[in-house]
DNA sequence: TATATATTTGAACAGTTGTTCAAATATATA
DNA sequence: TATATATTTGAACAACTGTTCAAATATATA
């Protein structure tokens, strides 16, 4: 099976959808293949035809979206002047993904909290996230430095790990600082939450970055 | 099967850490009854003779260090006087769970990775994290809002989710970082992480929260 | 020591798991 | 239209799942 034929396939299109979502809300392990096939209105032995093994379409569920992500956070990042600001550096590293999430496409918001899961485990964050996702990352630290000219390389790593928790957490969307805050905050405002997210996290790198 | 009782067995005791061993390495779907029992090297019927259902060890294996992490929390953050600065109430909050997870105790060190992946699961955040944390996360609030008077609630609120999420995937200890940096970075150096997170997290109040 | 309670054992239950495959059907090609 | 390729179907496989329970054993009590 050739991804061109995965591409145009809308039954492959449609168990990539429903593998999302589940996984989205119960992670690898909690959803079985029959679940995934129920879901999607097709016969079980369909996604072993498509995608092979049920780790390999777990991959291809990553890949689907995380190719676009990269390639609109490259160009964001690439777009940006020598000089640019943290705060536009870390726009264009959070603004695409925010974007996504707030379209309104279902997709991407299950993908958001697949990824978050994805983050914050030891089994996939090592397979899956570093794979996909470290180029992009890697000019992200490029760009930073330039902007930090003293900061030591660590300093610049360690800003972009605690971006990457408290932005996975956001997009994780799990509702928990809504009961927290007795309603007061609403983890689907995701715009409002961006618009605080980016100045904490300027804030926290010339912090620990600036001599 | 009274909580006393299980307290006292060590045959209670194996099983949990057993569980918290290995759902903190592949969450809860990923790890079954026959695989704790082996590892604990008791018989599969244990269990639930202590526990009950696996949901009810699961829920077990979180009381049984957040009760501990709570009270260490809750009396740090009381023996902060009025005008304590952010950085002293934003330590109060994290080095507790710093201080055991170095601790050289694999125990704890299973507990972080396992809680990092609750806080970014949909369905587990609310049920669990909410139940579990959130009486001294509002303790938190309530002594970040004395530090920023003129804050908003929200302010606050999503200050502490900013945090929570870079705690989280810091304690998740995942290794992810270490590839990333080439090795620069140690997902193991808990203590060097502290010393710029502290800074970073607290700058990040700051300038969201002070008018 | 005799009796009552607590713990452990080993097996069984029905249901679910990922994966495979030959046969059937649909679609494209010549 | 005849032939080749792509896709779908429905069933089967052995292994694994959480839960239950009567019987066996160990421990405490009187």
């Amino acid at each position: 099976m050739k991804i061109i034929a995965i591409k145009k396939s809308v039954t492959a299109q449609k168990i990539l959808d429903s593998a999302e979502a589940l996984f989205a809300e119960s992670g690898y392990d909690g959803v079985s293949l029959r679940h995934i096939t129920r879901h999607a209105g097709v016969e079980l032995a369909l996604p072993n035809y498509y995608f092979g093994t049920k780790l390999e379409l777990f991959k291809h569920v990553i890949e689907r979206r995380s190719e676009i992500l990269n390639e609109e956070r490259m160009s964001a990042l690439t777009r940006l002047e020598n000089s640019a600001s943290i705060d536009s550096i870390i726009s264009a590293f959070t603004e695409p993904f925010l974007r996504r999430t707030i379209s309104g496409d279902i997709g991407w918001q299950n993908y958001s909290r697949l990824v978050a899961q994805i983050a914050n485990s030891a089994r996939w964050s090592r397979e899956i996230m570093s794979h996909e996702f470290d180029p992009v990352a890697l000019e992200f630290v490029r760009r930073t430095k330039i902007c930090f000219p003293s900061a030591k390389d660590q300093d610049v790593f360690w800003g972009f790990h605690f971006l990457l928790g408290a932005m996975t957490l956001t997009f994780a969307q799990t509702g928990r600082i809504d009961i927290l805050s007795k309603e007061l905050c609403k983890t689907t405002d995701l715009v409002g939450i961006h618009k605080r997210m980016v100045p904490f996290l300027s804030a926290g790198f010339s912090a620990i970055c600036e001599a």
